[in-house]
DNA sequence: TGAAATTTTAAATAAATCTTCATGACCAGT
DNA sequence: ACTGGTCATGAAGATTTATTTAAAATTTCA
């Protein structure tokens, strides 16, 4: 199911919204200071971000703005009620919607379902035929187009064709050897040691961080595999 | 590419949306209040319009209903959560699509490409049998005539059919050989490096920038493709 | 037929990409 | 913790491919 991260530092409130979430059948993780929350957002795929704006160390509102040009997914900023009107305004932009506190859980949860429900729409009017979709990564082999959270990517050509052969076989792990030998052709000559150099390229364009990839990961001593999360 | 035009009366609001569709190849202008905007629509040729219910001095409802029926374009609508929603609703009939503040930049860039989409299509119902029309470039089969941007471009014999078979096969990418084949005929011998020659000159006639083509991009080491958006 | 337009060829220039290699980090088993 | 093997990383040089220009060859049509 889809998981949540809640930003939250205020312990009691984050384990009510926990609660509620996770009784409506969604994972949920929680970070209790904006340092934590912008690491694991980065690093973990999560489907939408709750993130409160009144942080102490961390202002929510910076945050806010570092992750959203790289994750393409909802956030729902909430806030007490006494903050001025200006912050609110220019979070305005940034947020699918926002809460001020103290709200009903349930109403919470009802909105995180409508976020949900609306970004699912959302993506699948960018999706066409002939192409191949997994964790936000869609690849059109016609086309040649790459898009990563519905912003297109450019691949050189190698890139893409490494990235093609990976989406085609996906949760199997490769070799170097055959990704070289189904990429470059089976009779080439050629240095196998070109293979991890591509994997990188490509993980520094589709992964949110490539230092701890999650979509290609390498598998020791074998080879690498593209997982379909 | 595509012009938008911006109506908004919160300069910070605007800005963000600017800079956002102008990441995405649009260009925009902004109008920071109705009056303005009313004059810009109405004297440049915009694509899309995007626009402020909530304006101080004119209505935007009062501007969409006097520009609807003379400029056939999308409008996007934009209000504050706080309004009513028995005027959005009002709203709809007249606008395209509707967003609520606060909302991410990156959903309405979606909108917007979705909307070009949308009237792109629309448009191509209404044109003639045999007429073609992607990124403001006309090419009738018939008459064997091209416009760009409403102006009548001449065309040599082989420029028009490998324009015709670009825009015939949009989306799409071919390798030199291909174009060639499908253009010269299948047992033609010749060189294939002509075709870039003619690409150029294809260029020359439609791209407003043909240093920098946006409509017929090169696939490096593989191929041309001619792009719908 | 002969001038003008068009097409093709070819060569120089420019640009993007590929490969290699050196270095340091990491992993698994001892 | 040590060690031999494997992987990650970044950058430079080599290579491949595309662009551009101009001139030669061909076709068109008055």
């Amino acid at each position: 199911m889809d998981k949540i991260l809640i930003i939250e530092d205020d312990k009691q409130i984050a384990e009510l919204e926990k609660d509620f979430l996770e009784m409506n059948g969604f994972e949920v993780f929680v970070a209790n200071d904006g340092h934590k929350g912008l690491k694991e957002a980065m690093t973990e795929a999560y489907q939408l971000i709750i993130i409160d704006i009144m942080l102490p160390s961390v202002n929510g509102y910076d945050i806010l703005m570092m992750i959203r040009d790289k994750l393409n997914i909802p956030f729902i900023v909430v806030s007490a009620r006494s903050d001025d009107m200006d912050k609110i305004k220019g979070i305005e932009l940034g947020a699918d919607d926002y809460m001020t506190k103290p709200f009903n859980p349930n109403e919470l949860v009802a909105r995180v379902k409508n976020q949900l429900l609306r970004y699912d729409r959302l993506l699948n009017v960018n999706k066409q035929q002939g192409e191949i979709e997994f964790n936000g990564v869609i690849i059109n082999e016609e086309s040649r187009r790459v898009l990563v959270n519905g912003q297109e990517i450019t691949m050189t050509t190698t890139e893409f064709d490494i990235l093609l052969f990976f989406m085609k076989n996906p949760d199997i792990v490769h070799s170097k050897q055959t990704i070289f030998e189904r990429v470059w052709g089976e009779d080439e000559y050629g240095d196998i040691g070109t293979v991890p150099v591509y994997v990188q390229k490509i993980r520094k364009k589709i992964e949110k961080d490539y230092t701890h990839p999650k979509i290609i990961e390498t598998v020791w001593g074998v080879g690498y595999r593209f997982n379909r999360l």
